[in-house]
DNA sequence: CCTCTGGCTGGAAACGATTCCTAATTCTAA
DNA sequence: TTAGAATTAGGAATCGTTTCCAGCCAGAGG
């Protein structure tokens, strides 16, 4: 079986000349004749060699391989940046490792490690958390460029796409406000997220432009799971200050609000008003019409690319940001009792 | 930069002995003294080392790395299937480098020799066709062992997760019937996949065991797109035998079919049954109770590792089969002009 | 006392490329 | 004609491991 793969030595034989001769035709080095060019080329289409990753990896340092870390591949708005992001570094001849945290910080530690050993050119990686200073060392230590997806962590070297999620959920809020609502539930991750904390002040904004006191019961900010949200959205409407409307900042957060509601018999956008923050797919075909803040999976995962191979050739950490938008449709109207 | 790698040398230098006997205590090589392995078991603690990959897998021939092709990773089956792949194989020590193929037969193509040149060891693939017969011819030459999903090519050395379509498609096809639809529509993709013949057999079973005679014109057996999906239906619609109920045969159709009876304004389960094959996240979030045959994301992507894990370890190849079973809601029920 | 066995160890050859260094050849110019 | 420069090719080191092979030393058996 080991006599299969054919190397370069096997052209450099057939074509009769010296390995490094091969090698040098094949990287384009200048210091090479006529000749010998066709010779080798003849050689190897004759031969069908193809230079293996693994040698080249090694003598090279480089693997032209990116490692890409997430938190859950099943969610739909990563699973877009993933794909956009490896339609990128395909096209500059790198390849992906995808890899799970499960929402880990010890899984997440585990994969720096192997991305270390697998000598990863670079990372992509939206982490679990912000304020771990393990993880601030282990990857200051890594040696290993690195983009964080939506994250903000001070004193480390890493470029970052930001999604400027304060602007569509403020133009979001305002929407409900001036739709008459007051009471309004916003649900969403843990507040030491930069992404919590930007939606929170798009909804503080929004609150103070229009005039309205925020009642802290109204804001749940624990966990990013389905769980979670269902629970505290149960709970909401179980309390004597029912909330009109309901701000859900992620895919989880609506996903469980939108189960509550279910469970509750509120009809969103007749009994309740609800913002979606951020869309999945077939967002049209739900029961109801919701009203969203966007923002484009497929630039994220450009954007991210492009910042690594930035990196990766030496450039400068840097930040790039992705705007985000409200789309008004029927689910943010005033609603029967608000 | 490149002192800053801590290599079996250092290790060997500090610990004042041979590499190659670093290399057996690492290894748990049977002869080594104790004295040995607390030396080097210091030495090793001491200065952080961890072997390297790619040096590991040059000298081993191996890398620990499965490929993982699929069509379109923003498919939500797929990234189901993906995460539990991945989850499974990590256990066993191998990481996935993920390539989507976007459906194109020359991006495979391509994909199949980067996987060559990489070394990997082992594949996973969702292909895009079963009928080119220079696929085929790829992959027996590649040397590389490999495991298809769902699909089924003759005179290939490949193991395969084969899901057992027709069983659930039968199951909901009958129920239909037996709510007394008699235009029964079927719209899935192309017609020479195992998996559209399976599905179309179950159809067929159905209908003859109901005593229905299929109109051929009710089959619209093209691509998995939405797009084909929704133009099939809008013309189903727009001509003089309307059907009372439709079977989309997975998630594009399904999307595709539910925004043309959207944009015809029928009301699902009222104006008209269908039957989506294949679930997504959120299904039942959707504007109306669908009716869906089931199959185990999780499992499939179990299996895949399963079996590339046995194939690698020099098992013969194998096939494991995924059952499908009908999920009865409301959307199959009889409708107002069935 | 000598040989044989067997456990351990170190040295060196792979694995498959790249790249530096040196040497041979050709070419130019004095 | 010959020195010196410019091309081009080959040899060898290197990347970081594993693994084969040979040798050393201690203990056992004759």
């Amino acid at each position: 079986m080991k006599h299969n793969r054919v190397t370069i030595h096997h052209v450099a034989k057939k074509a009769g000349v010296a390995i490094s001769s091969v090698s040098r035709v094949l990287s384009n080095h200048a210091d090479v004749s006529d000749d010998m060019r066709i010779k080798v080329e003849k050689a190897v289409s004759e031969l069908g060699y193809e230079p293996d990753y693994l040698a080249q990896s090694l003598r090279k340092g480089a693997t032209q391989t990116i490692g890409f870390m997430i938190r859950d591949i099943t969610n739909p708005l990563f699973s877009i940046v993933a794909q956009s992001a490896e339609f990128e570094l395909r096209k500059a001849g790198y390849s992906i490792i995808l890899i799970n945290s499960h929402g880990d910080s010890s899984v997440e530690k585990e994969n720096f490690s192997l991305f270390k050993r697998r000598r990863i050119d670079g990372i992509i990686a939206s982490l679990v958390s912000e304020d771990a200073a393990q993880t601030k060392s282990i990857i200051n230590n890594l040696g290993i460029p690195i983009v964080l997806l939506d994250r903000e962590i001070a004193g480390l070297k890493a470029s970052a796409v930001i999604c400027n999620h304060s602007i569509g959920v403020k133009e979001a809020t305002s929407d409900l406000i001036k739709n008459g609502h007051k009471r309004i539930a916003f649900v969403s991750g843990m507040k030491d997220l930069l992404i919590t904390r930007s939606r929170l002040k798009g909804f503080e904004d929004a609150c103070t432009e229009g005039g309205i006191k925020i009642d802290p019961s109204y804001l749940r900010l624990g966990k990013f799971s389905e769980d979670y949200s269902y629970h505290e959205i149960l709970d909401l409407f179980g309390s004597k200050k029912k909330p009109t409307a309901i701000v859900a900042g992620g895919i989880g957060a609506s996903a469980g609000a939108l189960r509550a509601l279910k469970d509750l018999k509120l009809k969103v956008g007749k009994d309740v008003a609800f913002i979606a923050v951020d869309e999945w797919p077939m967002f049209d075909l739900l029961s109801s019409d919701l009203s969203s803040v966007y923002r484009d999976p497929d630039e994220i995962g450009r954007e991210s690319a492009r910042l690594i191979l930035n990196l990766i050739t030496g450039g400068p950490t840097s930040q790039a940001v992705v705007q985000t938008h409200y789309r008004k449709r029927t689910s943010s109207r005033r609603v029967l009792n608000g």
